[in-house]
RNA sequence: GCCGGUAUCGUCUAGGGGUUAGGACACAUGGUUCUCAACCAUGGAACCGGGGUUCGAAUCCCCGUACCGGUACCA
């Protein structure tokens, strides 16, 4: 088996696109096939080769490898359209002899005026065929004579085109709506039908599983197969992908390609997952697997019929789950550059990163996305008592606990570094002791103080975060951060300020 | 307009002639916790409409409707 992904670089690699490639891989996985990349760069206006680069390091991000393709060594190369130039030329004379192409004069004007009256008399708009009957002959001498042409297919008439679709069964076309299409346009590029066959059997491509806004090229690209008398491939053509609205999935919705998910801090597993999710299912009520797992039992034909819509939500409860299984050194690392953007961390040194690995995991357990950490850990960076007081709640609530804070801010000043939950639980149970206070009256006020803020993460974890991160200073490339002492200190005065 | 595709909770889906129509996300309520989040429990929530076939239709057939895609010298 023999699968590709064809994308045309000519932007960001789409989530709708990502999900297709990602069931040709599942597939090809599954079955021990090929999968190849190959680029659809016909379009010069459009394409370039930075977005090129763009899609294939998502692909890989999202751990897609392709077995054969651009940058690999496979011998059913080139891999990039614009270098098949030669191979398409050579077939389409091939077509022009068999009689089953022929050179086209028409004008673009007189094709416009063409398809507007068949239009408007409620016809399919399908190119005449006026050039069909002009002669090799006449065609070369007028070539010669300086009139560019394109080459057409000499599409049957009154002919039904059935192909059996993986996924949704047999589909019929009648010709009756198919023109004579162009395979080269005059610049002797190839149009896209024609590429795409060409490709596809010298690929050896035996299943080509696309979007569904290719099931309506299919009927001509059989009829190609047909006139090269060259075994078609199997089909499958999955749904599209749709925003919340039931319309296109746009910028309007947030995020749209691979990339700005990667940027928001979604783990490529989970984006993964959640694609294969989306008009697929695993069976068994299961939904959280792995991609190998997920390969295993991919079925084409178990692939859903009907458009999807993007579920940011569920996205984000997938990522959840695997933020929690994820490495604290993968953490670590990928959060950094969140962290250096708020200014926390100013080089990834090995202390820095062991540090982060401590404390970024519990903080990672409550977002839906490692964007959101740095909110999370603010309190480590940016403790701003005075800052924090202005807000009347914040203020009424420390101003309600000043014997537990002044018994916090004594007992501090005294007593060593809490650097674990030991530490700083005896710390908790003098104040207890000494204030008569427990529960939330005693850890609220705490929590004030030290954190500055009146949420976040649980203050066994937080105070000695704090109390280790102002032990890794500065010269590691990290924060600062303020002990908890000089912050008992810091809030006191901010207090009676 | 024409051609093609699709239709189960708000969303993703399982099921497929007889089921209390199952699960997940989201939502609501409760529990837990110093707090938020997370977590656990409970709950509400669906077979597009109309005909037919059948003892029986959400399931099969037809028609309609809605939505999506295509209708290029884009891919």
């Amino acid at each position: 088996m023999r699968v590709r992904f064809a994308p045309s670089p000519t932007g960001q690699l789409h989530v709708g696109n990502a999900r297709t490639a990602l069931f040709n891989w599942l597939l090809a996985r599954g079955a021990g096939g090929t999968f190849v990349l190959r680029i659809e760069d016909t379009d010069a206006e459009r394409s370039t080769p930075e977005s090129e680069r763009a899609i294939a390091e998502d692909l890989e991000w999202l751990g897609l490898r392709w077995d054969e393709g651009v940058g690999t060594s496979g011998d059913h190369g080139p891999y990039r359209q614009s270098e098949r130039t030669h191979i398409y030329r050579a077939h389409a004379v091939e077509l022009l002899s068999l009689k089953h192409a022929y050179h086209c004069f028409c004008l673009p004007e007189d094709l416009e005026r063409e398809r507007y009256h068949a239009l408007r008399e409620g016809r399919p708009p399908k190119y005449s065929g006026r050039c069909r009957d002009v002669s090799r002959d006449h065609a070369r001498a007028r070539i010669e004579g300086g009139e560019s042409a394109v080459i057409r297919l000499r599409v049957p008439e009154n002919r039904e085109v059935v192909f059996t679709d993986l996924v949704r069964g047999d589909v019929r076309f009648s010709t009756e709506v198919i023109g004579d299409f162009v395979l080269l346009r005059s610049d002797g590029s190839p149009a896209y039908n024609y590429a795409v066959v060409i490709d596809d059997a010298l690929m050896e491509i035996t299943h080509v599983i696309r979007g569904e806004d290719h099931i309506s090229n299919t009927p001509r690209q059989m009829l190609l197969y047909e006139a090269f008398g060259w075994r078609p491939p199997a089909f499958a053509h999955v749904s599209l992908v749709l925003g919340p609205d039931h319309g296109v999935l746009s910028k309007r919705h947030g995020a749209t390609s691979v990339k700005e998910f990667r940027d928001r801090g979604y783990l490529p597993e989970a984006l993964a997952n959640y694609l294969a999710l989306l008009g697929w299912s695993p069976g068994e009520d299961q939904e959280l697997l792995p991609l190998e797992e997920l390969a295993r039992r991919f079925r084409l034909e178990d692939v859903g019929h009907s458009a999807g819509v993007f579920d940011v939500e569920k996205l984000a409860w997938v990522n959840r789950h695997y933020l929690k299984l994820a490495a604290p050194e993968r953490l670590a690392q990928l959060s950094a550059p969140y962290l250096a953007r708020e200014g926390w961390l100013t080089g990834a040194s090995p202390e820095a990163l062991a540090y982060l690995a401590g404390v970024v995991p519990p903080a990672a357990a409550s977002v839906d996305r490692l964007e959101q950490i740095s909110a999370r850990l603010r309190f480590l960076f940016d403790y701003a008592p005075a800052r924090a007081l202005e807000d009347g709640t914040f203020r009424a609530e420390a101003l309600a606990a000043r014997p537990v804070i002044d018994a916090l801010v004594d007992d501090v000043s005294r007593s060593a570094p809490m650097v674990d939950r030991e530490t700083f639980r005896a710390m908790v149970g003098r104040l207890r002791e000494r204030t008569g206070q427990k529960g939330k009256a005693l850890l609220h006020p705490i929590r004030l103080v030290l954190t500055g803020e009146s949420e976040g993460l649980e203050l066994d974890l937080a105070v000695p975060a704090i109390e280790r991160g102002a032990l890794v200073g500065e010269s590691a490339g990290l924060g600062p951060i303020m002990s908890a002492s000089a912050r008992a200190a810091a809030f006191r005065a901010a207090l009676q300020a």
